[in-house]
RNA sequence: GCCCGGAUGGUGAAAUCGGCAGACACAGCGGACUUAAAAUCCGCAGACCUUAACCGGUCGUGGGGGUUCAAGUCCCCCUCCGGGCACCA
C-alpha cells in the first residue's frame, strides 16, 4: 500500500451502498460454487438451515426480508464457525393465485409463475442472501411434482391415501374444497369473509390421524420448538381418554354407543342425547313425522348458523323422541333425546347426560326438568354445589360395586368391566381428522389416479386404479381454459381426461382433482438433498446426513397447517424406509410480524412498506440490519424507515473508519498503551458477547447494539489514531475482526471491507474472531453503593476484589459517610463484583 | 370458558442468575463546520419538585397487595392488548 492509497478522498471514503452492493452481487451471482454445500466427506459437522420457501406472489414484501435475514445471518455465522451449511431457497409454486391472475390478465398460470419466481430470485440476489441455487426446489414443476404423485401412490397401497364420501368444507370464493386447517372461525383462510359451506363429496383423504398418537407424544421431545407451537399441535390433535359404552334401545335391536371421558358418573346418567345426525334418531324419524320435522328442523338451524358465520349463537334445545335406552351398568331405563349441540362427527355422536357432573348437562337439565342424580362426592365429605366436576380428591357414591373407589380407579375399572361383559371398552378420541387433499383447481399437482370404466379382476366398473410408477408424472396438461364455473377444471380437458387403465388396457377416466399445495410444502425440504435427482424424490443416504433440518425459520401462522403436515409426512416417509428421522426439524423458529403503524402490513390498509424502496434508498445491508436491530427477531417488529436511515447512517461510520484507519494507519513513534487496551478490551467484549448469543438468544438487536458500541469507541479514539498512538498492530486487529463481526449481518460491506483492508478469499468463510478472556477482562469494576436499597454513589474497585476490600472501600467514601452519619449500621451486604447495600437505621 | 404470549421514556427497545431501570438507536433540542443548506461531528435529554445556576430531593417498568437488605425480574389478586382452542361429551 502506497501513501496515495492513504490520501483518498474524503468523496471516496463515502459510504454508497448503490454502488458497492451491485458489484459485488455480481461477482457473487457468478461464482455458483460460493454458497454450495460439501459432501458428507467434508470432516466438517453439518449445518442444516432452513427458512420457509415462499409462495411466489412476485414480490417480496417485509415479513420475508426478515425471516431470510435471520436465516442468512445465522448460515453465514455458521459457515465461519468452520460448518459444512446447507442453505438453499425454493418455491411453493402451485396454488389459486395464479389461476386468479390467469383469469385477470389471460396468462398462463405457468407463464405467470414462472415470471414471478425470476423476479423475486433477483430480488433475493439483491438482498445478498447466502442460498445455494444449484439445489433450487420449484413445487409446480413436474421433475418436483411428480414424486407427489409418487408418494400418493405408495400411500394409496398402504392404505394412508384413501376416497370417501364426506361433509367437506367449501369454499365458494375459491370454488374448491378446503382441509380442516384452512377453515379458520368458519371462514377460509384465503378470504377472511367467505363463510365456508359444508357439501357432501367425494373427496381423496390422508390418513393423519393413524399418526396422531405419534404426533402428539413426540411434541415433548421437540425440546427446540416453541411450546407455543406445541401446544398449539397439542390442542389440534387434540386427544381426549374415554369409554365407549352400549346402550341398548328398549324393544329393538339397535344400540346406542355414547362416548364419555367420565365414565365413572355413569350412574348419575338420566337421559342419552344424540346427534340429529345420527343413526338411531333418523330410525326413530323414520316412524315418527312429528320427531322427523323437529330434527330437520334442527339441521336447517345449524346450516343457516354457519352460513351467518356463528354457530356459537344457537340455543341449545333438544326434543324427546319418546324412546329408552337401558344403562348397562345398572339396567336403568333412561329417556333417549335428540339435541342441536351434539357434534354427529366428534365421538360417536352420542352422549350419555349426567346433569349432576356436567356444565351442559346440568344446563339441558334444568331447561328440560330432567332428573339431577349426584354419584360423585368429595373424598373430604364436604357438600358440593352441583354441577360438581371436579374428579381429584372425589369418590363414587350410589353406584353400585364401585362405590366409594376414587373417580380415577372407578374410570378404569368401569372400562375394564365393559370390555369384560362386552358392552364397550376404554379408547381414544382425537379432534384432529383425515387431512381432506382434494382439490376442484387447475394449478396443483394432479392425483394419478384413474378410474376403469369397464372394471377387471378386483376392480368393479369405475373403480380406482392407482398408476404404476412408470406412468408418472402425470402431466398437468398447458392449454386449459380457466374459468370460474364450477368443477375441476381439468374435467374440461378431453385429452386429458380420457385415457386407458393400467391393468386391463379398457378405457378410464383420470381424476380431475388437484392435491392441496400444502402437500407440496410438506416435504420440499428433503428434495433440496438431492434436488436433480431424476430417479427418486431424494438419495436416502444425503437426507439422512442432512437431517432433521438444524434450524428451521418461519412464521408461527403455520403452526397447524405445514408443520403438521410436514411431521405426518417425515413419519410415513421413514416408514416407507426412505429416512431415518422421526422429525424434520431439531429446532423451529418462528419470527413475529413486521408491522407498521401498529398494524400489519396489508395493501387494505395502505401501509405496505416495500423492500426494494428501502435497498434503493439505503441499501440491502441497512434495510436487513434494521430489520434484525429494531426488535429481538421472535416479537413484532414496528417498521420506522428513520431507522433505516440510523442504520445506513452507521454503516457510513464503518466504512469511512476502516477505509481511513484500517487500510493503512498512520505511523506514530508513542502509543497510547491504556487507549490500546482499551480498544482491544472492548473488542473482545464484542466478540464474546456475539457468539455466546448466536448460539443461543438470537438477540441480534443486542449484538448490533454492541457493534455500534465497539464503533463508537473506535470513533472516540480517532484523534489517537490521527496521531499515530495506536499501534497498526491494534488497529489492524480491530478493523479485521470488525468486518469478521459485520459479515453476517451486512455482507455486502463486509465483503467490500474485507477486501479493501487486503483480506484473501470470501469473508464468510473466514474462521470466526475467537474472544481472548485476557484481552477482555476489565481491570476494575463500578460497584453501586446503596443505603436501605437507594443508590449513594459507585465506587470503582479492582476486579476480583473480596468482600472485605470492597466493604471497606464502600465506608471509606465520602459521600457514603455523610449518609450513615448518625446512624446505626444495621447490616452492610457485599455481592462481589455486584453491589453494596448499607442497612441503617 | 380454558391454554399460551405481552404491557418499561415522545418512539423501537436494553437490563441473560433478585443487585445502578432506560444500554443501543430513532425522533427532538442545543452547538461546531458552511455564504447557506445537505452531509458530518460534538453535546443535552424519564417525570416532577427545588435552585439564578450548580447542588439536592421525590416519584417512576399496566394497577393493587406481598416476600426480600434489595423486585421490571419471585408470589397472590386484578385490568388491558395479541394469539390459539372451544356446545369436543
Amino acid at each position: 500500500m502506497t501513501e496515495s492509497a492513504r490520501s483518498v478522498s474524503e468523496e471516496q471514503r463515502r459510504y454508497n451502498p448503490a454502488e458497492i452492493e451491485p458489484r459485488w452481487q455480481a461477482r457473487w451471482d457468478a461464482d455458483d460454487r460460493l454458497y454450495a454445500a460439501e459432501g458428507h466427506d467434508s470432516g466438517k459437522p453439518k449445518f442444516y438451515c432452513l427458512e420457509m420457501l415462499p409462495y411466489p406472489s412476485g414480490q417480496l414484501h417485509m415479513g420475508h426480508v426478515r425471516n431470510y435475514a435471520i436465516g442468512d445471518a445465522l448460515a453465514r455465522f455458521m459457515w465461519m464457525r468452520g460448518y459444512n451449511v446447507l442453505h438453499p431457497m425454493g418455491w411453493d409454486a402451485f396454488g389459486l393465485p395464479a389461476e386468479n391472475a390467469a383469469l385477470k390478465n389471460n396468462t398462463p398460470p405457468r407463464e405467470w409463475t414462472l415470471g414471478n419466481i425470476a423476479a423475486m430470485r433477483k430480488q433475493m440476489q439483491r438482498m445478498g442472501l447466502s442460498y445455494d441455487w444449484a439445489t433450487e426446489v420449484t413445487t409446480c414443476l413436474p421433475d418436483y411434482y411428480r414424486w407427489n404423485q409418487w408418494f400418493f401412490v405408495k400411500m394409496y397401497e398402504k392404505g394412508l391415501a384413501y376416497r370417501k364420501k364426506s361433509k367437506v368444507n367449501w369454499c365458494p370464493e375459491c370454488q374448491t374444497v378446503l382441509a380442516n386447517e384452512q377453515v379458520i372461525d368458519g371462514k377460509c383462510w384465503r378470504h377472511e369473509d367467505t363463510i365456508v359451506e359444508q357439501r357432501d363429496l367425494t373427496q381423496w383423504f390422508l390418513r393423519i390421524t393413524k399418526y396422531a398418537d405419534e404426533l402428539l407424544s413426540e411434541l415433548v421431545k421437540l425440546d427446540g420448538w416453541p411450546e407455543k407451537v406445541r401446544t398449539m399441535q397439542r390442542n389440534w390433535i387434540g386427544r381426549s381418554d374415554g369409554t365407549l359404552v352400549d346402550f341398548a334401545v328398549e324393544g329393538g335391536a339397535e344400540k346406542i354407543t355414547v362416548f364419555t371421558t367420565r365414565v365413572d358418573t355413569i350412574f348419575g346418567a338420566t337421559s342419552v342425547q344424540l346427534a340429529p345426525e345420527h343413526a338411531v334418531a333418523k330410525s326413530f324419524a323414520a316412524t315418527d313425522a312429528v320427531l322427523a320435522g323437529q330434527i330437520d328442523e334442527m339441521l336447517a338451524q345449524q346450516k343457516a348458523a354457519r352460513e351467518a358465520g356463528d354457530l356459537g349463537a344457537i340455543e341449545k334445545h333438544g326434543v324427546n323422541t319418546g324412546c329408552f335406552a337401558v344403562n348397562p351398568y345398572n339396567g336403568e331405563k333412561v329417556p333417549i333425546w335428540v339435541a342441536n349441540y351434539i357434534l354427529a362427527d366428534y365421538g360417536t355422536g352420542a352422549i350419555m347426560s349426567v346433569p349432576a357432573h356436567d356444565e351442559r348437562d346440568f344446563e339441558f337439565a334444568q331447561k328440560y326438568g330432567l332428573a339431577v342424580r349426584r354419584v360423585i362426592v368429595p373424598k373430604a365429605g364436604t357438600e358440593e354445589p352441583l354441577p360438581f366436576t371436579g374428579e381429584d380428591d372425589a369418590v363414587l357414591a350410589d353406584s353400585g360395586q364401585w362405590t366409594g373407589k376414587s373417580c380415577v380407579d372407578a374410570q378404569h375399572e368401569m372400562a375394564t368391566f365393559a370390555a369384560e361383559h362386552g358392552f364397550g371398552s376404554a379408547t381414544v378420541t382425537y379432534r384432529l381428522k383425515d387431512w381432506g387433499v382434494s382439490r376442484q383447481r387447475y394449478w396443483g399437482t394432479p392425483i394419478p389416479m384413474v378410474y376403469c370404466e369397464r372394471g377387471h379382476a378386483g376392480v368393479e366398473p369405475g373403480g380406482v386404479v392407482a398408476l404404476p410408477e412408470s406412468a408418472l408424472p402425470v402431466v398437468l396438461p398447458a392449454q386449459v381454459e380457466i374459468t370460474q364455473q364450477g368443477g375441476s377444471p381439468l374435467g374440461r380437458v378431453p385429452d386429458f381426461v380420457n385415457t386407458t387403465c393400467p391393468v386391463c388396457g379398457g378405457s378410464a377416466l383420470r381424476e380431475t382433482d388437484t392435491m392441496d399445495t400444502f402437500v407440496d410444502s410438506s416435504w420440499y425440504f428433503y428434495r433440496y438433498t438431492d434436488a436433480k435427482d431424476a430417479a427418486a424424490p431424494f438419495d436416502s443416504d444425503k437426507a439422512n446426513y442432512w437431517f432433521p433440518i438444524d434450524q428451521y425459520i418461519g412464521g408461527v401462522e403455520h403452526a397447524i397447517l405445514h408443520l403438521i403436515y410436514s411431521r405426518f409426512w417425515t413419519k410415513v416417509m421413514r416408514d416407507l424406509g426412505l429416512i431415518r428421522n422421526d422429525e424434520p426439524a431439531a429446532r423451529l423458529f418462528t419470527q413475529g410480524m413486521v408491522i407498521k403503524d401498529g398494524a400489519k402490513m396489508s395493501k387494505s390498509k395502505g401501509n405496505v412498506v416495500s423492500p426494494d424502496l428501502m435497498i434503493e434508498r439505503y441499501g440491502a445491508d441497512a434495510t436487513r440490519m434494521y430489520a434484525l436491530f429494531a426488535a429481538p427477531p421472535d416479537r413484532d417488529l414496528e417498521w420506522q424507515e428513520d431507522g433505516v436511515a440510523g442504520i445506513s447512517r452507521f454503516l457510513g461510520r464503518v466504512y469511512r473508519l476502516t477505509l481511513k484507519y484500517g487500510v493503512m494507519p498512520a505511523a506514530g513513534s508513542e502509543t497510547d498503551a491504556a487507549a490500546e487496551a482499551a480498544l482491544l478490551r472492548t473488542l473482545h467484549q464484542t466478540i464474546a458477547k456475539i457468539t455466546e448469543d448466536f448460539s443461543g438468544r438470537w438477540h441480534f438487536n443486542t449484538c448490533i447494539a454492541a457493534i455500534m458500541i465497539l464503533v463508537n469507541e473506535i470513533a472516540a479514539a480517532e484523534p489517537l489514531m490521527e496521531a499515530g498512538k495506536i499501534s497498526s498492530t491494534v488497529t489492524a486487529e480491530v478493523f479485521r475482526n470488525l468486518t469478521l463481526m459485520l459479515a453476517p449481518f451486512a455482507p455486502f460491506l463486509a465483503a467490500e471491507l474485507w477486501e479493501v483492508t487486503g483480506g484473501k478469499g470470501a469473508v464468510f468463510r473466514v474462521a470466526w474472531p475467537v474472544a481472548n478472556a485476557e484481552l477482555a477482562r476489565e481491570a476494575e469494576v463500578e460497584i453501586p453503593v446503596q443505603s436501605n436499597g437507594k443508590l449513594v454513589t459507585v465506587i470503582k474497585v479492582p476486579v476480583g476484589s473480596d468482600q472485605a476490600t470492597i466493604q471497606a472501600a464502600a465506608l471509606a467514601d465520602a459521600k457514603v459517610a455523610s449518609r450513615i452519619e448518625g446512624k446505626t449500621v444495621a447490616k452492610v451486604i457485599v455481592v462481589p463484583g455486584k453491589l453494596v447495600n448499607i442497612v441503617v437505621k
